[in-house]
Order: structure tokens, then C-alpha cells, then sequence
DNA sequence: CGAGTGACGTTACCAAGTCACATCACCTCG
DNA sequence: CGAGGTGATGTGACTTGGTAACGTCACTCG
């Protein structure tokens, strides 16, 4: 992953081949096959981690939380394990997918899969639809929104502190549609 | 567009190539990515039209139209021009797409373009944000829900009504939050 | 010590996607 | 009417992402 993310911001995405990020990482293009599922994945990879912590943090959530209160639970344990280096590799990340609609694809997939981690917990959580997947929906924008004010170095809060804050103002928010 | 549709029903999607789709419509392969950018965007080539057609309802919403009214007027003005052998393609298209992850993202990414123009549009009627966005996420979450319920062969109402009605169950929901 | 297991390399292959160049129909204008 | 321009298509060669079959090597465990 850091030969991936060193070739892309060096020489551009789609001119380093897979089979020179092998090389740099002391491996063969097939080996990066195995672990990665395409040549995409390897600046996404980390994510599957992340739909079970948030998936576990909801089912963990006390009992009489109401869904927002179990997503923002989720969130605060998700947020929580995002150390400083991984803002670097964040802020690095941003430029090289803004410039490729196959990385948004799959940026958007996993949003979208996150959402669908959450909605699943909150489903066994007895919280009905819409709701549950509204408030899962809600939740990630929210996370997402944070990840990129967190991005600016000028910004010196916590992950979890810009997150819950722009989730309150999502809700806040909710009441001005009409 | 169509003998893709055919072929990829007949024989599955990864099992056909573009050679063969080009083939069938009487074409070369290399003509098919004159058309589209790859093999998953002629399932999707559609919906750019839409996302320009959102915009411009959204854009001639009458004045004093709050944020979500616009919007509405916009889902209107989108579904009227769905017509019933639309339905069926759509029937059509789902199970293809549920099957196969890189459309799944394909279909994602036209979504997010989907809720992008309208929020744009509704930046232009001085709507703010988070308000705009949120908006037209939930705009464009309804429509997507009612096609779901349109591609019921029991359902027997309109794309429109389905759409509307779908919009006001979710912003019911809204209150059930936290 | 021998069999199993897992991670990796080698090679060959297929299909997606690109590019340069040729062709052909059609349109326009002198 | 004829010459040149334009746009859509075909042809063939090429790169690269991605897969599959097979072999090797280290390590582990009974």
C-alpha cells in the first residue's frame, strides 16, 4: 500500500502499472493480486475493518439508545482508533482519487457499504426502516464530512470531536428541508 | 445498449465479452468504446440525461419553493418521462447488476452524480449546506426506493406517486431519529 | 522425520481498453 | 458538378489489468 500511494503521487494513477508497485513493494504482480482484489483496492483496502468495528460498536451500544445514539456510539469507537499518520496518508490519498472516477467508484461503494454495515446492526437493534437506515446514512456523511475538515492542517480538533459535532449539525439541519 | 441487456441475461455478464456485444448490434469493438467509456457504462449510459434533466427542474422550481419542494417538482418532472417498457428494462437490469460488485459501483458513483447536480442546483437557488445536500440525498434516495417498489409487477401505481409518496414517508421518518 | 500448509514466483493466457491509420458516406461550397 | 471537409465506422497492433495452473520454499506439527 505505501508503494501504491508512492508511485501514484509520484508519476500519476493510471501510468504506474501494477506491476511496478510489485516491484517496489519486493513482490510479483501475481502477489499483489492476492491480496488486493484489483488494482483499485490497495488505497481502500483498510476499509473492510471498518464496517465491522462500526457493525460491532451498534450491537454494543446500551440498550435504550436511541438509533442516533447508537450511530454516534459507533462512531465514536470507529474515530477513535484514527492515529495522526493516518491523516497523512488521508490528505495524500484525496488528491489522487478527486482525479479518477474509478477510485470515486469505489470510494462510493464503500460509503455506501459502510451505511450498509450500520443499517444491518441497527436492523437487529429492532429499529425499524426507514429509520435505521436514514440515521446509518446520516452517520457516515457525517463521518465523512469530519475526515475531510480533519484533512486541513489548519484544523487542530479531534476526529471524533469534528465528527460529532458535524453530526449534530446534520440534525440540526434536518428541520430547515421544509 | 440492448444486445448487451440480451446477453448478459442470456449468458451472464463476465462470461460475454464487448467483442460479442458488438457483434450482436452489428458493430466492432472498437466502435462499442466510441459509445461507452467501458463495458458497465452501457448500463448506465441513460443516466446522464437525468441528472441534467434534475437539474433544470430544480433550477425552474417556482421561487418561494422550499428546498425539498424543489426538489419534488424536480422528481416529477424525472419520473413523468419513464415509461413502461422503462419499467421493464429496469426489471431487467437489477438482478445483473446485484450480482456483480464493479456494477454495483458503477451504479453508486451515478447515484452520488445524481444527488451532485441537484445539490448544485439547489446552490444556485441560495440554499445553503448541509441543507441543499441533504435535500437532494433524500430526493434522490426516494426515487430510488420507488423504483424498487415500480419494478413490482403487483404495484400498479405510477413511478410519480411512488416517488412522492416514498419522499414523504422518509421525511416523516426524519422525526423518529433521536 | 515426513506430511501438510501457506505464501510466493513463473509462465501463459484472456479480455478490457487505447491508438494510429484507413475507409466511406455525406455535406457544403465554389 | 467536383473538391475538400467532417463524422462515423472498421482494421490491426498494442498495453495492461486480471486469472489460472503449476512449481518452490519455508515453516509447523505430530
Amino acid at each position: 500500500m505505501r508503494a501504491a500511494l508512492e508511485l501514484f503521487t509520484e508519476q500519476g494513477y493510471d501510468t504506474t502499472t501494477v506491476h511496478e508497485i510489485a516491484d517496489r513493494a519486493g513482490l510479483t504482480k501475481t502477489t499483489f493480486f492476492r491480496h488486493f482484489r484489483d488494482k483499485r483496492e490497495v488505497l481502500f483496502a483498510g476499509q473492510n475493518t471498518h464496517t465491522r468495528l462500526l457493525a460491532d460498536a451498534i450491537g454494543a451500544a446500551p440498550g435504550p439508545a436511541t438509533p442516533l445514539k447508537a450511530v454516534r456510539a459507533a462512531l465514536d469507537a470507529l474515530t477513535a482508533t484514527f492515529t495522526d499518520d493516518r491523516r497523512e496518508i488521508g490528505v495524500r490519498l484525496r488528491p489522487v482519487i478527486a482525479g479518477h472516477t474509478e477510485l470515486q467508484e469505489r470510494a462510493a461503494l464503500k460509503r455506501a457499504r459502510l451505511a450498509g454495515a450500520m443499517t444491518d446492526a441497527l436492523h437487529k437493534r429492532d429499529v425499524p426502516e426507514p429509520t435505521a437506515s436514514l440515521a446509518a446514512e446520516l452517520g457516515v456523511r457525517a463521518f465523512y464530512d469530519a475526515f475531510d475538515q480533519w484533512a486541513d492542517p489548519a484544523n487542530d480538533r479531534t476526529l471524533t470531536e469534528l465528527t460529532r459535532r458535524t453530526l449534530d449539525e446534520l440534525r440540526a439541519a434536518l428541520v430547515a428541508l421544509d
